[in-house]
DNA sequence: TTTTTGTTTAACAAAATTGTCAAACAAAAT
DNA sequence: ATTTTGTTTGACAATTTTGTTAAACAAAAA
């Protein structure tokens, strides 16, 4: 096989994100993965070198992905309201493919912050895409469209509103006894109570 | 030293606590929580057998405070208004002792679900404290002095507001650039604006 | 004083996990 | 057909981490 194939590669990463943000369990072994992947642990250290190594591709990626596409909405030629409702459809979506990423990203830039920092830093006009947001949120709130406050403050409460939800999911389906359907359901009914808290 | 000294025993249970719920250290050793004790890590057995139950009962005793003290305001007698903000208040403060646990919680809780099921069952009249301060806010809804939605949605956004910033405390200060006291100056500021989310 | 009780320690054993290697292998290129 | 290239495997080594044990120890009780 002169060609790179790169399907076992590919398939093991995929095993990989699955079981590190989907199922959230951030200990799996190579064994594990390997098992769960259906192939020889020695092609984990093939293909990625290390364990650790395997896992920073993989949540980078993910991380990443997630990272332009809230660039992408955030940067977009759409009316404010717009934007918002493409915001939380985006981290709808993220957040039910890969319910343990915001988890893991918050253990993660905590346990090794250099290593992510440089990856935030060069995003290319990340930083003036996310000031530009804060400036239209101030804007609207002149404008009276929407709750006064400190524009971080606003744009932390879209997050949370959406986010929270899934990242709290074991607690909430506890504390309030619901089935994991009955949870599903309560999530998808909350982008319209959102956005009539995020707007007057 | 026939009397049971104890001091060890709790010293060594505050410095894990330290480590994993404060420090964020899912991994720690059990070498490097003696260390950090200034023990001798046979001692982390002695007391505790395993590095699991040492584990155990810090998430544990943790929990179940956090857990005592919301039971606690919700089933007071306080008005709702005062209700809430001491709830945002007890957040506020036990998220400022130990910033990990919540996403502790959202992982322990996902990886042995069982385990802890029969702790939450097993708080006295919880499920019916609970029951009783979604109907509050149902009538609250009624009476018009806070923005219509399901009760339980209500509950979460209470939740997801004041903790959602300091579980994706590492994401935000970086999306924001902000130093780690800005950060936590802006914390500070929340309350009000929350309160006024909630009220109308 | 010596016995008893509970604590602390160092040395050791066991387990779990990661990482390496050389050899077998398959398929395309020569 | 043979070589080359990249893939896969099993056996093995190394490391890391946890858990056990027996002996030393200190202080109170007998």
């Amino acid at each position: 096989m002169p060609v790179k194939d790169c399907k076992t590669e590919q398939h093991i990463k995929e095993t990989a994100r699955r079981i590190f943000l989907k199922e959230g369990k951030m200990l799996a072994t190579t064994q594990e993965i390997a098992d769960a992947a259906g192939v020889n642990r020695t092609l984990l250290h093939y293909y990625f070198r290390s364990r650790d190594m395997l896992f920073n591709v993989v949540f980078t990626e993910a991380l990443t992905k997630l990272r332009e596409r809230l660039h992408e909405v955030i940067g977009s030629q759409l009316g404010f309201r717009q934007k918002v409702e493409k915001l939380l459809d985006v981290f709808f979506e993220d957040l039910t493919e890969l319910p343990y990423l915001e988890t893991f990203i918050t253990l993660q830039l905590n346990q090794e912050p250099h290593k992510y920092e440089e990856m935030f830093v060069h995003l290319p006009g990340g930083k003036e895409r996310i000031r530009n947001f804060l400036k239209e949120i101030h804007h609207e709130m002149e404008k009276g469209t929407i709750p006064v406050m400190k524009p971080i403050n606003y744009m932390m409460n879209i997050f949370a509103l959406i986010a929270y939800p899934y990242v709290a999911k074991p607690v909430f389906k506890n504390m309030f006894d619901l089935s994991d359907t009955a949870y599903n359901k309560l999530l998808l009914d909350r982008k319209e109570m959102i956005l009539s808290l995020l707007f007057n």
